[in-house]
RNA sequence: GGAGAGGUGCCAGAGCGGACGAAUGGAACGGUCUUGAAAACCGUCGUGGUGUCAAAGCCACCGUGGGUUCGAAUCCCACCCUCUCCGCCA
């Protein structure tokens, strides 16, 4: 949420924000219902003032008349008090819907543009392998290698639907693990396991609602929702808290499924795992003071970095721009990967930074040294990684002429010192236990 | 799901419908005392809004939302959550 002091301080700065963002901004709305919203809170403030008095005049009043006539004229006073109270709360209600459907505002420092295109790259790092031969799209490795069953995996979930299996699933868990690992012992990260299915306040926290309810997964009998990531959970964590400023900065790294009713219109990239309803992903959250914030988007962007390179993956770096960062971001880094065999950059990563922004929204206040005002604190948050896309990114860029995949030497102690992985033994009977 | 108890400030814990934004104790912070510490004593000690150079003042908030009343932490209704017991269940 953006301060509504900025909005009326500096409304021209919001609107070109918002707008720079691709989004209406309804500054003059918005002022007039403040300015209405404030006139009749102060006029009201009055009028209770006056009330309370009286009332305490009415208890120690003792002649009869004098008593009576002080409790009718209360009376009146109370109805014009709910009547004005009334109107308050409707002028809040609008307000407040209003605000919610303003975008963060952008960093100074972020490239304007009206989407995608406008993005800087901002460094890249390996170099992509020439093949000798025609790398493959993930799909077809991982068809071939019987890790991905994509045809149960719909029959199961419907479209989109898949189902790692032997060595895919073990790949996955690998990865998963070791990046925990990275980032609880390297990169001192606290380690949480968050809840997957949220209150749907949790969602107007992060920014994900109002306005993107039908990208989102809801249960049809409670407010429930299924997180779209792991950020939702972590970032409401403490939500509602004052945290003492001897407590910043706090890292926290989970790892969760998404689940993200992306639009199925859209038909794109319909083929293997790039695009789907339910992933896993291991996400870092980062509450910290305001002043380091952009100081921690660099640190989190490295973090992320980090694991990119000790996977041997080649990546760039893209600094977005205005129209193609997210709805509560001031600022957001992507970090892509070439797919040989998809032969197009995956986006792997997103790191942001999102200022106070979801701190509003979510009441997430820290009290700074010697200062007696609570103030929001600043929250970033980046992919690290995302796992469907590694997993295509692994498969493709480490493909062997004969379609088998070198295991990256990181994960080979993860899945038990395995160098490659080759076609997969079919279903069938349970094997026997070594030992058993 | 059934029965009962309860939700008050950082914590514990009071609170006959007007004297309660809230007793008391503890914690924390500042100070006095002390060589230092402890103890003792004094003081400060919720959040948001409004207002101001700053303050004072004023308004709201005692799980949430409604209601009764001139006036509600206190009465009524609904919901949420916690605890105990029973049932069910991974």
């Amino acid at each position: 949420m953006i301060d509504i002091q900025l909005i009326r301080d500096d409304p021209e700065r919001v609107r070109r924000g918002v707008e720079s963002k691709n989004v209406d901004a309804p500054i003059e709305r918005i002022l007039a219902r403040d300015t209405e919203r404030r006139d009749l809170v102060t006029r009201v403030d009055q009028l209770k003032a006056d009330r309370n008095f009286g009332s305490k005049l009415v208890g120690k009043t003792k002649d009869a008349d004098e008593r009576n006539r002080r409790i009718t004229e209360m009376r009146e006073l109370g109805d014009e008090i709910a009547r004005i109270d009334e109107d308050v709360r409707a002028l809040d209600a609008s307000l407040y819907d209003l605000l919610l459907g303003l975008p963060n505002l952008p960093d100074d420092d972020v490239p304007v543009g009206p989407d995608e295109s406008a993005n800087v790259v901002r460094g890249s790092w390996g170099v992509i392998p020439d093949f000798d031969f025609e790398p493959h799209p993930h799909w077809d490795l991982a068809e071939h290698l019987g890790i991905i069953d994509f045809e149960r995996g719909v029959k199961v979930a419907g479209a989109r639907g898949y189902v790692l299996r032997g060595d895919g699933a073990k790949l996955q868990r690998a990865l998963v693990q070791w990046m925990l690992d990275v980032h609880i012992y390297e990169h001192g990260y606290g380690e949480v396991a968050p809840p997957y299915l949220v209150l749907e306040e949790m969602l107007v926290g992060t920014g994900s609602l109002p306005k993107f309810a039908d990208t989102l997964y809801k249960d049809r009998f409670d407010d429930k929702w299924l997180i779209p990531t792991a950020e939702v959970p972590i970032t409401n964590l403490y939500r509602d808290e004052i945290l003492d400023e001897a407590m910043l900065p706090i890292y926290h790294v989970a790892h969760t499924p998404c689940f993200r009713r992306e639009q199925i219109s859209a038909g794109r990239d319909v083929r293997g795992i790039k695009r789907v309803y339910q992933f896993d992903k291991v996400e870092m959250v980062k509450f910290v003071r305001p002043d380091e914030s952009e100081a921690e988007l660099q640190r989190l962007l490295r973090e992320a970095l980090d694991i990119v390179e000790r996977l041997e993956l080649p990546y760039r770096i893209l600094d977005l721009s205005t129209g193609d960062m997210t709805f509560a971001s001031a600022h957001t880094y992507d970090i892509e990967t070439w797919a040989p065999g998809s032969g197009e950059w995956l986006e792997i990563s997103s790191c942001s930074n999102m200022r106070d922004f979801q701190a509003r929204r979510a009441n997430l206040r820290y009290r700074p040294e010697g200062v007696k005002r609570p103030q929001f604190l600043n929250t970033l948050n980046g992919s690290g990684l995302a796992l469907p896309r590694t997993i295509i990114a692994i498969l493709e860029m480490f493909q062997t002429a004969e379609r088998d995949i070198v295991v990256p030497e990181v994960l080979r102690s993860y899945m038990g010192g395995q160098e490659r992985i080759t076609v997969q033994p079919p279903i069938g009977p349970a094997r026997s236990i070594q030992g058993a």
